[in-house]
DNA sequence: CGCCTAGTTGAGGTAAGTCAATTCACGTGG
DNA sequence: CCACGTGAATTGACTTACCTCAACTAGGCG
C-alpha cells in the first residue's frame, strides 16, 4: 500500500484533528481573501493577536500587560506567504529578517559540503523562524517551508528596539529561545544515544506532544505533512532505513505513520518504549507576574 | 605508551598554551589564598571583573556603558568552586542558581534512563553554566566539573531583575544564548550527519577554536582534561571507537590526542578533511552599539 | 602491594547504510 | 483519454561502520 502524504494530510481534515491554524494552512492557495475574512471589522488585527500561538506560548512564561501585547503587535511587519518547499533564507545569508509562523510546517536544517541534509528541528504554528539567524547577523541554518506557511515578518531593527523599550518582553523571548534550545538539545541526545527506533518513536511523540500545545494534536496522533525523507535527515538515518523502522514500530502496533497521518496506536507502551519524558515542553504558569 | 591525561595536562603549564584561568585553576586546590591575592587591592572586584571572560564576550555583541558593567557585576553574588567530577546541579532539579564559570572545564550532559551517557557540550572559562535550567525553571541537563573549576553563582531573581533594570544586558545575554545555540546545533549536525573520524575532527577544531577566543589555544593545539570516554560521551560514540579513531587521524599524521594535550599535526589538512567552518563562531565587533 | 582508571588492541556480532528493483499516486502534455 | 515522468514508499540482497566483549598494559594512589 502505497499513497502520497499530501491526500492523507488534507484527508486529516474529515478527522477531528483539525484546527484553525490547519484548515487556513489548506485553504490560502485556494481562496485569496483569507486575510480580509479573518482580519475584517473593528480591532481585528488586536482581537487576532491576541489569539496567537506566539501570544499564547509568551503569555505562559510572563503575564503579559497591555502595553507589551501592542509591542508584540507593532512587531509584526507584514504577513507573507510561502510555497511549499520555498527556501525562506540560507545558511550564510546575513542581515535577513526572523519570522513567526503562523500557519503550516517548516523545517530549519544545515546542509554539508557533500550535499547531505541534517534537518535541525521542525517548526509548527506559533513558532520563530530565523530569531538565532537574527542576533547573530548571519544565518547558521537554512528554512525551507514544509507546506504552504502564513508567516509574520519581524525586522531586525524593531526587534532589538523592542527589547531596549520593553524588557519583559526580551525576558519572553529569552525564555522561548530556552525552549527551542532545550528541543534541540533533547533532539541531540536522541540522535547521539538511542537507536533508530527508539529514536523514531521519541521523535514523533516530542512532535506530537508540542503539536498538542497547540491544539493540533492530541494522544491519539496528528495530521503530518512530513515524508520519510524528511523524518530520515532530522533522524540522521537513510530513508530506507526510517522505512523499516516505521514498519516494525507499526507490526508492533505502537505507531502508525502513514498517509500524511501519525496515530499513536499504544500510546503508553510506546512512550515506555521510547524513554519519553515531555516534562521539558510543561510550564504550570507564568514565572513572571 | 599510556599516560594518565592528568600529568600530561599539568605538563601543559611548561608549554606556551598557558593563561590565567588556566593556572588558576591548578593552583586552586592548593594555594586557599588564591581569592585574595588576586581581588586585593583598591577596586579589585571592578577591575578584575572587566577582564574576565564574560564581559569579553558579552562586549562583542553589545558595548557595555558603566551602568552596565556594574550591573553585570552585582549579578556575580559569589564564587565558589567545585572539584572535578562533582556535580553543579541535576536534570530534573528546579530552582537553582545559574554560573558563570571563571577557570577549568565543565560539561553539560544528560543521562539516559539505561544509564547512557550523553554530553551536550563543554563548557570553557567566560561559558553560562545552566542558564537554560533557570529560565525554564526547571534544570533538564546536569553539569559537571571535569577539572576543579571556579564559578561565580548568579541568583535568578538576581538575573530576571536585571533584565527589567538593565535591557541591553538582556539582549547581549540573549545573543550569547544565541551563540551556545549555535554550537549545539552544529554537534547536532556533526553527530547527525557525520562518520566517526569526521566527526572527531570536526568536534576537537570546534574546541580548539573555541580554546583559541579565549586565548587557551591555538592553531598548534590546547592542552585538554577530557579522556576518550569524554570523548565519546560527547560524539555519540563507544569509547573503544574513539580510541581506534584517534589512532586513524593520529597515524594520518593530522591530530594527536594524547597526554593531555591536542595537537593539531596539520591543520589545514584537518580542517579539509573535517569539513570545518568556524564562521559562525566570529564576531566581527558589537551589533548594538 | 593491590585496586582503580585510562588507554590499547583483537575477534566477532549487528545495526544501519547502499544499491537496486517495484509499485503506486499524481501531474502534465499530446 | 492515455502515455509518460516524477516523487514517495516499499522490499530484498549485500556491505560496512560501529559496537560489544575481552584481555592486557601502565600509572596513580591509598
Amino acid at each position: 500500500m502505497v499513497h502520497a502524504p499530501a491526500e492523507g494530510f488534507r484527508a486529516a481534515r474529515e478527522t477531528n484533528y483539525q484546527d484553525t491554524c490547519y484548515i487556513a494552512l489548506i485553504d490560502i492557495s485556494h481562496r485569496p481573501g483569507f486575510h480580509d475574512r479573518s482580519l475584517a471589522g473593528s480591532g481585528g488585527w488586536r482581537a487576532f493577536l491576541e489569539n496567537t500561538p506566539l501570544v499564547r506560548k509568551l503569555g505562559a512564561f510572563v503575564a503579559l500587560s497591555g502595553a507589551e501585547l501592542s509591542a508584540l503587535e507593532t512587531l509584526h511587519k507584514r504577513r507573507r506567504t510561502f510555497v511549499a518547499g520555498r527556501d525562506l533564507f540560507h545558511q550564510g545569508q546575513s542581515e535577513q529578517a526572523a519570522f513567526i509562523l503562523a500557519s503550516g510546517w517548516a523545517s530549519s536544517y544545515k546542509i554539508l559540503q557533500d550535499g547531505q541534509r541534517q534537518i535541525v528541528d521542525f517548526q509548527i504554528p506559533g513558532d520563530f523562524l530565523g530569531l538565532r539567524s537574527v542576533l547573530l547577523h548571519v544565518s547558521d541554518h537554512s528554512v525551507e517551508a514544509i507546506t504552504d506557511i502564513e508567516v509574520t515578518e519581524i525586522l531586525a531593527t524593531d526587534l532589538l528596539e523592542t527589547f531596549e523599550r520593553t524588557p519583559r518582553l526580551a525576558t519572553a523571548i529569552l525564555w522561548a529561545a530556552s525552549r527551542d534550545e532545550a528541543m534541540v538539545v533533547e533532539h541531540l541526545v536522541n540522535i547521539g544515544r538511542r537507536n533508530a527506533a527508539e529514536r523514531t518513536a521519541n521523535f514523533l511523540l516530542e512532535l506530537g506532544s508540542r503539536l498538542a500545545l497547540v491544539g493540533i494534536g492530541s494522544r491519539a496522533g496528528f495530521a503530518c505533512p512530513l515524508t520519510q525523507n524528511h523524518l530520515a535527515d532530522a533522524l540522521g538515518l537513510s530513508a530506507v532505513h526510517v522505512n523499516r523502522v516505521l514498519r516494525k514500530l507499526r507490526d508492533k502496533g505502537m505507531v502508525t505513520f502513514r498517509d500524511g497521518f501519525v496515530a499513536f496506536d499504544a500510546y503508553e507502551r510506546l512512550a515506555d518504549y521510547a524513554e519519553f519524558d515531555p516534562s521539558y515542553l510543561d510550564q504550570a504558569g507564568p514565572l513572571l507576574r
